[in-house]
RNA sequence: GCGGGCGUGGCGGAAUUGGUAGACGCAAGGGACUUAAAAUCCCUCGGCCGCAAGGUCAUGCCGGUUCGAUCCCGGCCGCCCGCACCA
């Protein structure tokens, strides 16, 4: 008897894998089988892999592993969204280049995933950071700059002073840079667009049709997209003269309720709107409530608990159905410059933000939606809008009519005057794209005193990124590249200059999957015979936290590429089905003086937790999710050296519900080990010379048949758990089965070729989670050829039904005994039959009984009084 | 504030169309083997009553529908997530 030690299994069957070719896809375009394409979201490549990362790239590998025994053509790959900050960040802080650093990277890091032996197609890998493979995306740049999908327009962003660099959202903390500490301030820059706004309608429709994705995702991403119908409305200017001053007619606003137009009482403007700054600009009263919205506008919770203020700007506009009804003008903090038009009417009645603000500078609250059942006499409103649907009233022209048919009218008739129409509006902006940094795709654009915006030809693609760049002085090394900026103008020749922004790195991942498809085609992006083959991804797997940048993105991506006439894709979802994984937790340390501790720097004494170094206590802290800021990262190798890749994934798969966060726990590791010496245990106590585990079983009885029948019945069980992504209850389904064959015992040949068969269908059920170990008992129990290499077993439906059940017995609803029956044994029979029963029988001593519910094969209920 | 989700033993969790609540794992306790330990194996393991057979309560709380509710409906409490002044 020996014990299973994955160091040397593991290597061993890898080799074997690789030796057998197993993991390359096939062409799907000179195969018929059927394609099953699953794809874990590429990583970034920051350092290391834990624990933690391998439960996402787990699940991925046991499906892939399921779907190519049950004979698809699989295609499962991986690659690197190797672009971003943490490289630059690097360059900064130790002058190694961010190529240098993210290649490294990449190298530990694959070594890692595929010590974990995953059943990848290495040979498609790519990383973004590769010219092979952003000298694409700037073809692709260029072809939607073409059909008009990018733009170049004014935005905000966020301004280092310090380190002259535009800074994401969550790199402002409390108002100053993450880094420097300096105050950010607002600047307005040109940048590049998508126009994902162009694909809003059909990115809200295509959702419809995710029944794949979590219900979640789906509701998320059209909360993002936000879409809301109503009308724009025109409230021209009292004074002629006002709309010279502004350029304008009158104030624009947007509204989901024209049918409460008769109450409204002011109007509000965002404190950036065009007419609030062109006021700013010559008043200095406006000019400091502008700049107190924007000092409240950097914290958030200030933002939340920033009472409405406004400012009356001292304008008057008109009244759309009514010439002499003159409004007042505002300017308030709640207004978001963002939303609809900027503006908005107030109608106090119906609007709760718009109430506060009338109650706060004393305008005009008019009801004129009279809530179901409620008395037009009596309705008031307080300090509560009504928002509700009603009754119009006080409305003139639309009283009596409904909310809906009141804002149908309203409508009709804006647009009869010339001053609105109905309208929709969404939440979603133009995509952002224009990144001030180093280490990103560059943009293939030249700029020309002369020309203007110049496309690079696509001849000359890819615009490479300089190697020779230094990261000792702040901002963006590019613009001070001036070999690599200055060019002549590809239209006019005279001097130009190259556009130093770079792409989002959303924008690498927004087609990766379809390099996927076709990594080595050096002419275009991915050859759209086999990308049609292949796509959609069957199946996708990630973290929630892309539910909806991420996902957006690569759906417009698809839907643009596909119009362009890139790809063969009609509906343009690229993902058919999605799954979101929760996190691996770990406890986290912490010593007095506030140090992050790592797992292996403290232990457990006397039931305190001690920091080994130092022997001083530390304070346990929450579950978290691993992640190398806390430490409480289990490293990937380490694990690996002391319990093997198997242990990593049959542990992070086990207990848990997959899209539920699971806690690493030494004690859970430990059992996973005794799991997997039991199994091998099993096959390797498994006598030499049994019969092969393929072979037919002759007729057996007894416990032997009983054995057959918990086999096939796993086989079921473990084949529906994978399918509906429950690995936890598969996982349960095994143990369950490896429980009942240690149970099982008979020298006799047909319990010794029970057995054979049990153990080749355990070791085929284990072989997506525990791929090493079900080749190393397959093995040794005489199995012929790879696991990797044998299809999914079917179960004998025989085999699964039982001829008799055994069904509970109730008594009023309490269960008071069973009975057992042959299958499908009519009801008066079953009914006879319980009533017999002693322990039912003695429950119903006394009582009569009033009906028999018989549930076939199920129950048996007796209702007695 | 709006939207969504979740509450089951000491713990993670099963129970997939309303039909035996607590599968499986972890922890804990007891025992076997051993000079001892480790490893391994066996047994017990929701609460209460009972020597036991068995009874009884129990899936956050209150109520409803049903022969029967962890599951469906209404109300409440708690926790988590997303968006956040969206006009």
């Amino acid at each position: 008897m020996t014990r299973y030690n994955p160091r040397e299994a593991e290597p061993k069957w890898q080799a074997a894998w690789a030796e057998a070719g197993v993991d390359a896809a096939a062409d799907p375009t000179q195969s018929d089988r059927e394609k099953y394409y699953v794809l874990e979201m590429f990583p970034y490549p920051s350092g290391r892999i834990h624990v933690g990362h391998s439960r996402n790239y787990t699940m991925g590998d046991v499906v892939a592993r399921y779907k190519r025994a049950k004979g698809f053509d699989v295609l499962h790959p991986m690659g690197w969204d190797a672009f971003g900050l943490p490289a630059e960040n690097a360059a900064r802080e130790r002058g190694v280049h961010p190529r240098d650093w993210t290649l490294e990277n990449i190298r530990v890091m694959r070594g890692q995933l595929q010590r974990l032996g995953l059943a990848i197609d290495w040979t498609r890998e790519i990383a973004t950071c590769e010219p092979d493979y952003y000298k694409h995306q700037q073809a692709i740049f260029l072809k939607l700059f073409e059909r008009g999908l990018v733009v170049r327009k004014k935005a905000k962003v966020n301004w280092d002073p310090v380190d002259q660099t535009v800074l994401a959202n969550e790199q402002v903390v409390d108002g100053r840079g993450w880094r420097s500490g300096a105050i950010v301030v607002q600047r307005e820059l040109d940048q590049w667009f998508f126009k994902i706004t162009d694909y809003a309608d059909e990115l809200l429709e295509g959702i419809e049709t995710l029944d794949r994705w979590p219900d979640k995702v789906r509701l998320m991403q059209k909360n993002w997209i936000g879409k809301s119908r109503g009308a724009r409305i025109l409230f021209p200017f009292v004074e002629k003269d006002d709309a010279r001053r502004f350029g304008c007619e009158g104030i624009e606003v947007f509204t989901t309720r024209p049918d409460t137009l008769f109450g409204a009482s002011f109007l509000a403007l965002a404190p950036d709107h065009a007419v609030t700054n062109a006021l700013g600009a010559e008043d200095p009263s406006v000019e400091s409530f502008q700049d107190y919205c924007r000092r409240t506008g950097v914290s958030e919770e200030e933002i939340e608990k920033a009472p409405k203020r406004g400012l009356d700007l001292g304008v008057k506009v008109r009244h759309p159905f009514d010439k002499d009804w003159e409004l007042p003008v505002w300017t308030a903090n709640f207004v978001l410059s963002t939303y609809g038009t900027g503006a908005i009417f107030g109608s106090p009645a119906g609007d709760q933000r718009d109430l506060d603000f009338a109650r706060k500078y004393d305008l005009p609250v008019t009801p004129v939606v009279l809530p179901p059942n409620a008395d037009p006499k009596t309705h008031k409103i307080t300090d509560e809008a009504y928002t509700g649907d009603g009754t119009l009233y006080n409305s003139r022209f639309l009283d009596g009519l409904t909310t809906a048919e009141g804002i149908d009218r309203a409508i009709a008739k804006l647009e009869e005057v010339g001053l609105g129409e109905g309208a929709t509006t969404y939440r979603l902006r133009d995509w952002l794209v224009s990144r001030q940094r180093y280490w990103g795709c560059p943009i293939p654009i030249i700029h020309c005193d002369n020309c203007g915006v110049v496309p690079v030809q696509e001849e000359l693609l890819p615009v490479r990124l300089p190697d020779d760049v230094r990261f000792d002085k702040p901002g963006n090394p590019l613009d001070r590249h001036d070999g690599w900026r200055h060019v002549d103008c590809p239209e006019c020749g005279a001097p130009a200059r190259r556009e130093t922004d770079t792409l989002d790195t959303f924008v690498c991942s927004s087609w990766y999957f379809l390099r996927f498809t076709s990594p080595w085609r050096e002419d275009i992006p991915f050859d759209p015979e086999v990308a049609k083959a292949w796509m959609p991804v069957d199946q996708y797997v990630g973290g929630i936290e892309h539910a909806i940048l991420h996902l957006l993105y690569a759906r417009f991506f698809t839907r643009a590429l596909r119009d362009a006439g890139l790809i063969d894709l009609p509906s343009g979802e690229p993902f058919a089905g999605l799954f979101t994984q929760g996190m691996v937790t770990h406890r986290t340390y912490r010593s007095d003086d506030g140090r992050w501790l790592g797992p292996n720097e403290v232990e457990e004494r006397d039931g305190q937790t001690v920091e080994i170094a130092t022997n001083k206590t530390v304070s346990v802290g929450q579950l978290e999710k691993m992640s190398k800021s806390k430490k409480n990262v289990v490293d990937l190798d380490a694990f690996i050296e002391d319990f093997g890749a198997d242990a990593a994934r049959w542990f992070v798969l086990s207990d848990s519900p997959p899209e539920r966060d699971v806690e690493y726990t030494a004690e859970g590791v430990d059992g996973v080990w005794r799991f997997i010496q039991r199994v091998w245990a099993l096959c390797d106590g498994h006598p030499q010379g049994a019969p092969s585990p393929s072979a037919d079983v002759p007729a057996c009885d007894g416990a032997d048949l009983e054995l057959r029948r918990t086999v096939h019945r796993a086989v079921k069980d473990v084949s529906d758990a994978i399918e509906g992504f429950r690995f936890n209850s598969a996982v349960a389904s095994i143990h369950e089965l490896v429980n009942e064959i240690r149970r099982h015992k008979g020298e006799g040949d047909a319990a010794i070729a029970a057995r054979s068969e049990a153990l080749g269908l355990m070791a085929r059920l284990i072989s997506p989670f525990m791929p090493h170990l079900a080749e190393s008992c397959w093995e040794r129990i005489g199995g012929e050829g790879l696991v990797a290499t044998q299809g999914w077993p079917d179960y004998d439906p025989a085999l699964i039904t039982a001829d008799s059940v055994t069904l509970p017995v109730q008594v009023n609803g309490k269960r008071r005994g069973e009975i057992v029956v042959a299958r499908g044994a009519p009801s008066d029979a079953v009914e006879a039959t319980a009533l017999a029963e002693a322990g039912v029988a003695r429950s119903l001593e006394g009582l009569t009984v009033r009906k028999v519910i018989v549930v076939p094969d199920r129950i048996v209920n007796i209702v007695a009084g």
